[in-house]
DNA sequence: CTCCAGGGATGAT
DNA sequence: ATCATCCATGGA
């Protein structure tokens, strides 16, 4: 095992893969194995640094082809550093926050959560498995998913599996995606997943799209309400604005904001000013103190 | 606007 | 062992 250190100031792995952003990293030893894309990594902090193992991973062939040689292989460090976000502004982005003592006290708790860069594909079939669900639950039936539908890959002693692709889960069929426990759910995956292999729905080209044309796309597809919309725009598309409003953020909002009888619709437009150019940062942190401090 | 189905884990009895 | 609780979407 070679681990390859990466600077990475202000940031805390333990804290930003336990924030109920992205759910199919494990523990192992000192650090976390998990899938980027489609290649595995070990993943350890030491301080400011972090420490990368990239040397497991079968198929090597594809990977060796690639990269050509084993001597350094800074495509994949970048891809570390690009899905971890540590290029992403965090003393300006708190400083940004507003200053109430909610929102201070959620700052203080929270150094060092980073939201991070997921791809498109595997961040929305998540939100989609994740209606009605707790992080536990959701990080089954992520698993599931990925150990039925998935490709192997080993690292560490640890097999991992890639998430499946929208093709993958197209060619499958409702009855089998029950059997990863997910529900009714698995009908708008399902036809999710259909819209989005057929082409009918690009992913990817959606990214040009302003906020709320982006917003007004993913809730077309089955399952996506703006809530899980909000979650997408801000894990997989950078939408650092985007709010999502689930139950811990709206008691936030009701209870600790003083909104007690506020409609939803004006809560939205509440919380989208209030808490300014990077809400979802504000967000993410008000969502982690309260779900971790709430008994 | 309100009401309600939906299902499996988790925590309390 | 049972029972209540957690929860987003979509449709009535």
């Amino acid at each position: 095992v070679r681990l390859v250190p990466i600077q990475a100031p202000d940031f805390d792995l333990a804290r930003t893969l336990d924030s109920g952003q992205v759910f199919h990293w494990e523990k192992m030893g000192e650090g976390f194995v998990g899938m980027i894309g489609d290649e595995p990594f070990y993943v350890e902090q030491r301080g400011e640094a972090l420490y990368v193992d990239m040397e497991g991973g079968a198929p090597a062939t594809p990977r060796m082809a690639r990269s050509g040689s084993r001597e350094l292989a800074p495509p994949f460090l970048g891809l570390v550093s690009h899905y971890f976000a540590l290029d992403h502004p965090l003393p300006e982005i708190c400083a940004s926050f507003p200053n109430d003592h909610i929102m201070n006290a959620a700052r203080d708790f929270c150094a060092g959560l980073r939201i991070i860069r997921q791809p498109k594909w595997e961040c929305l079939a998540t939100f989609i498995c994740s209606s009605m669900k707790q992080v536990a639950h959701i990080r089954q039936i992520s698993k599931a998913l990925r150990q039925r539908f998935g490709t192997a890959y080993e690292i560490g002693g640890r097999v991992l599996h890639s998430f499946p692709s929208p093709a993958r889960l197209a060619e499958s069929s409702e009855r089998e995606l029950q059997k990863c426990a997910l529900g009714y759910r698995a009908q708008n995956l399902l036809a999710t997943a259909r819209r989005i292999a057929s082409e009918t729905s690009d992913l990817q080209s959606w990214a040009a799209l302003p906020d709320d044309a982006l917003r007004e796309k993913l809730c077309e597809l089955p399952g996506v309400g703006p809530k899980i919309a909000n979650c997408v725009m801000l894990f997989a598309y950078e939408r650092l604005r985007a709010f999502p409003i689930d139950v811990w953020i709206e008691r936030v909002l009701r209870e600790k904001y003083g909104k007690r009888r506020w409609s939803a619709t004006r809560l939205r437009a509440f919380s989208e000013n209030y808490f300014g150019e990077y809400g979802g940062y504000a967000q993410q942190y008000l969502f982690h103190h309260v779900r971790t401090t709430a008994q």
